[in-house]
DNA sequence: GATTCAATTGTGATGGGTCACAACTTAACT
DNA sequence: AGTTAAGTTGTGACCCATCACAATTGAATC
């Protein structure tokens, strides 16, 4: 026959077959390739009667239109990229994902350092535009540029920040991390705890900054002092560190501030160790509600954070703003809610460490 | 001048400016579009005086290869999909992706339900051909499809399978299971238990399987009874929930394996909650050695599986099939590590649950 | 029956590169 | 000086789609 695309919907385990093209099935068609154009892409103008024609070609060929191609034509790749500036707090990976695919679009993961240059970052925004990506998803806790800066290193490429500074006039979606401060804060105000402890994050990272001035502040207007502070790093054993050092440290508190989590982990190992009990000695409240928090010993009361509405909003907006140039510039807030388990407890009157 | 190419690399910050082409390119440096090309994919027979000239002409243009044109005239995408059908064991994320960055390539993620059908998969893995993704990496705990199979669903994009069947004839990378089970039941039995209750991983997964297997072979070679034994599904809960049930059970254990880290948290939690201390009135041992494990209530013992290991492992095979399709088919083996902390201890004598 | 308009289909150019091959230099060798 | 080979550069076709526009068809309107 000379062509051999009739053979492929056939003989589908050869590898030495090209896959069929655009042409090969107007060839088998008998129309143009155009009008296989218009078919694949749904668009009117194709009487019935052809598109089942063409329909029919496709299937037999196994036809796939080739997407590198359409990204070349059309400038458009359907692929979303996620950058991280540090691959640690990797929570929000699978739910990004879910939503990226939900709403069609494939995506593409990668990291950068957060000590990158502000030259470096240029180059690797730069390297994503070559491959066309749609949109961006930049988790940025420690923001290294203005939403100026970054609009022009994105070069018209749409993105949204992830963890942004409250307030800035950027594409954005964030937790509101004071509400969820407060939640915490008040939690442990109304147990009757006056001495409050603290286990911040790495200050230069937004959300542990936020938190950290949000329990000062709360506790001043409260005409408390702030009880001993440690600065941790979000990790496992910063916290059984930092805990550890509290204990040390000699000040006393009734209850303990951890800015998330996996640090709170840590510090339940570390009170432990040191034969106190959580809660009766120790009230501690973690952030985040990572899926163990649940089941720590004892379970952790912590201040939730829907991971899978954050990505759901990200992709929605990036998507939005992708089909829509015009989607106004807004930050969306997110809020934190309380999640009381066993870690916290009324103050004990006996005693006060 | 008509031509606006030269503006780009002053007014970087227009976003209407089109980027520059090799073309472009060609035209300021007085070369044509093929010594170029030359210059940028770093082949010989490009003389210094003109490549020079070509550099020169690129930095001035702020020039970038377009990849999608890239990739349509080479077939070679440069990125790399990672294929989960389970998202919830999304732990080597971070060690793939940065392999996958180290070895020049971008990593695209998704995620396909265990129960898809193989027509699904099929066409799943069809959308990926046309990509011209490069090479995929196959996370395939619940193996639907033989080896045959997979392979013909290819299409000829090389894969990795991760977590396949030991033994089977693919390329594939996997933890020696049955290593990590001797390691962690000989370690119980050196404390001198006997009575060795188990939760074990759901047990359609090859890896929960073979845990299981071996735990009751090795037993049953010792001439024991392979204590009670509960499946769960590798998420915590499950793991807490499996505590109960063999405590409520009523028959007697000295020690539980757990068939990963995570519901051992949930066993601890559960044990815990009844009361029973850990060692003291039961060992607890684990499995993956997940960052948190060292900070459990106790710290756990466990098996360790080397996660950036398997990555680098993955992507470097991956790599090498792409480069040279005549890469041994093999499975490559990796070697669980004990890692003894608190949760277990010997025996205790006076009393047997 | 001539005109108009919408529906349908096809053509040529374009997106931004790569590949195979031809052509031209230049220096080295007989 | 004539031949050879290597080094260097350029040309045309191709990868596989899309887009803008032109051409054709058919039915409806006057």
């Amino acid at each position: 026959m000379g062509h051999n695309y009739n053979l492929k919907g056939i003989i589908m385990s050869d590898p030495q077959t090209k896959r069929a093209t655009l042409h090969d099935v107007a060839a088998l068609a008998g129309v143009s390739y155009q009008t296989v154009s218009r078919v694949i892409n749904n668009q009117p103008y194709v009487a019935e009667k052809t598109r089942a024609k063409v329909l029919q070609a496709i299937r037999q060929l196994d036809y796939r239109p080739n997407q590198a191609a359409q990204a070349l034509a059309t400038g458009r790749s359907y692929i979303l990229q996620l950058l991280m500036f540090d691959i640690r707090y990797s929570d929000p990976f699978p739910a990004m994902l879910y939503w990226a695919r939900k709403m069609g679009y494939t995506l593409a993961i990668s990291e950068i350092s957060p000590a990158a240059s502000k030259k470096e970052v240029g180059d690797f925004l730069e390297d994503l535009a070559t491959r066309m990506v749609d949109g961006l998803i930049i988790y940025t806790p420690f923001p290294p540029f203005s939403y100026q800066e970054m609009q022009q290193l994105c070069r018209g490429v749409p993105f949204v920040l992830v963890g942004a500074e409250p307030g800035v006039k950027a594409p954005s979606v964030v937790f509101d991390q004071r509400h969820g401060c407060r939640l915490a804060v008040q939690h442990l105000l109304d147990l009757g705890h006056r001495q409050i402890a603290e286990i911040t994050g790495p200050l230069a990272h937004i959300d542990a900054r936020l938190r950290h001035e949000t329990l000062v502040a709360i506790l001043q207007a409260q005409g408390l002092t702030p009880g001993p502070s440690v600065e941790g790093d979000f990790e496992v054993p910063s916290g059984y560190r930092g805990a550890k050092k509290l204990l040390e440290n000699g000040k006393p508190f009734t209850a303990l501030f951890v800015a998330n989590d996996r640090m709170a982990l840590g510090a339940l190992c570390a009170l432990h160790e040191q034969g106190l009990k959580v809660p009766e000695d120790v009230s501690v409240i973690g952030f985040d509600d990572m899926g163990e928090a649940a089941y720590f010993t004892p379970p952790l009361t912590t201040v939730r954070q829907d991971l899978n509405a954050l990505a759901q909003q990200c992709i929605e907006y990036l998507v939005s703003m992708i089909k829509n140039p015009d989607t106004p510039v807004q930050q969306r807030n997110l809020y934190p809610e309380l999640i009381v388990r066993k870690s916290t407890a009324p103050v004990a009157r006996s005693r006060t460490r």
